[in-house]
DNA sequence: CGTGAGTTTGACCAGTTGGTCAAATCAAAG
DNA sequence: CTTTGATTTGACCAACTGGTCAAACTCACG
C-alpha cells in the first residue's frame, strides 16, 4: 500500500530538482520559468526531470507546500507563557532571520501572493487566518493586561511580515539604494526593527 | 522635427492599451501576460494593438517609466521647512493613499523588483538612490536637532515603503486573513501606521 | 556474468505566443 | 464624391514551451 522506498538516485535527483526549481521559480516566477531552465540547473535533461515530477505545476506545488509550514513556524512559536515584549521581539528576529537565510523561499511566496495566490488562496483563508486570529487574540490579551501598548493586533502582525520580508523580496532595491551588492543590510535592519517594535509596544507605566 | 500630433483615435487607443496593459501586467506579471490578453482587454485586435506600440516590451517600458515619477512624488514632497513629525506622517499618509488608489501600479512595480528589476535597475541605483540619500540626510538632520527620535533614516524610509505597499501588493493575503473581500483594511491600517510612526519618532523631551 | 527494474535521452508533437504583412476599411479634407 | 492617409484585420510564421514515447543505457543483485 505504501509508496516504494525511494532509491539513492531518486533522493538525489528529486532534491536537485527542487533546489534548482526554487532558484528558477523565485527569480522568474512560475510563468517565467521554463522546464528546460530548471532541468539544466539541476543537471538533468527535460524528459529526465519529467520522470521525477509529472509536471512543472507539480514541482511548484511541492515547493509551495513544503514552504508554507516552515514559513509559519515562527508565528506558531509565539508563546502565551512568555514575556510579551520578549516574545514579539523574538518573533521579529526569527522572521528577519528567515528572510536572510531563505530569500528565495520568501520571493516564491511573495510572487504567489502578488499574483492573487491562485494555488494557496484556500490555505490562506483557512489555516493561516485561523493561526493569525489565535495569535492576534493572544496579543490583544497582553495589551488588555497592559503588558503591551494597545495597537490593532492584526495590523501588528501584518507589519512584522511586511517589514521583515521586505529585505528578502525587495533586496535588489535595498541594495541599489544602500549602494552596492556588498553591503549587508541585516545588522542595521535588525537594530532598526528592535527599536521600532520596542517603541511601538512599550506600555507607558 | 517633432513627432506628428496624435490624432483623436491615437490618443484614445493608446490610453486604452496602457490601461488594459496595466491591468494584465499587474495581475499576471510581464511573462505571464499575453499580447492577446491585453488587446482583448483594450477592445482591439492584436495586430491593431501592435500598430500603436511596437512590442509587448515597449508597452511595459512605457508603463514603468510613466509610473516611476508618480511613485516618487510623495517622497519628493517631504519638505525641509515643515514640522518633522507632520512631514513624516503626511508622507506615510500619501504613500498609503497611493497604495489604496493605485494598487495595480504598486504590484507592477513590486513584480519588477522581485524579479531583479532588470529594466529599472539603473534608475534605482542612480535617481532613486540620490533622492533617498538626500531625504535620509534631511531626516538625520531633524534627528540631530532632537526634533525626531533617532533611528537609521534609510531603514526608516524602507519601513514606510514596505508597510504602505504591503496593503496593495499583498492585498489578497490581507483580505484572506481579515476575512473576506468586503472588508476595507485601509482605515485601520492608516490608524495603525500613524500610531506606529508617532511612537517610533516621538522624541522624548 | 545475466537480468530485470530503474534511469536517461533523442526525436517528436501540439498548443501558444510575439510579431509580420498585404489587403481591406474608414475618416476627413477638398 | 473622391482622394489620401490613418486605421483595422485575417492569415500567416517562426520560435518556444510543456509534455510524450519508444528505445537505449545503467546498476544492483542473485
Amino acid at each position: 500500500m505504501n509508496a516504494p522506498a525511494p532509491t539513492r538516485i531518486q533522493k538525489k535527483n528529486r532534491a536537485a530538482i527542487l533546489e534548482a526549481a526554487l532558484d528558477v521559480f523565485s527569480t522568474h516566477g512560475f510563468r517565467g520559468a521554463t522546464v528546460d531552465q530548471i532541468a539544466a540547473a539541476a543537471g538533468l535533461s527535460k524528459p529526465n526531470l519529467l520522470y521525477y515530477f509529472p509536471s512543472k505545476e507539480a514541482i511548484h506545488a511541492t515547493l509551495l507546500e513544503r514552504m508554507l509550514d516552515t514559513w509559519l513556524d515562527p508565528l506558531r512559536a509565539l508563546d502565551p507563557r512568555g514575556e510579551p515584549m520578549d516574545e514579539v521581539l523574538a518573533y521579529v528576529a526569527r522572521k528577519l532571520e528567515m528572510s536572510r537565510s531563505y530569500p528565495r523561499e520568501s520571493r516564491l511566496f511573495a510572487n504567489e501572493i502578488i499574483h492573487g495566490a491562485p494555488r494557496i488562496h484556500q490555505v490562506l483563508s483557512t489555516d493561516l487566518k485561523e493561526l493569525v486570529d489565535k495569535k492576534a487574540a493572544l496579543l490583544l490579551g497582553w495589551m488588555d493586561q497592559g503588558r503591551l501598548a494597545p495597537v490593532d493586533p492584526h495590523h501588528l502582525i501584518f507589519s512584522i511580515w511586511s517589514l521583515t520580508q521586505h529585505y528578502a523580496d525587495f533586496n535588489v532595491q535595498v541594495h541599489a539604494v544602500l549602494g552596492g551588492p556588498d553591503i549587508d543590510p541585516y545588522p542595521e535592519a535588525g537594530a532598526f526593527l528592535r527599536t521600532l517594535f520596542s517603541r511601538l509596544l512599550q506600555p507607558d507605566d
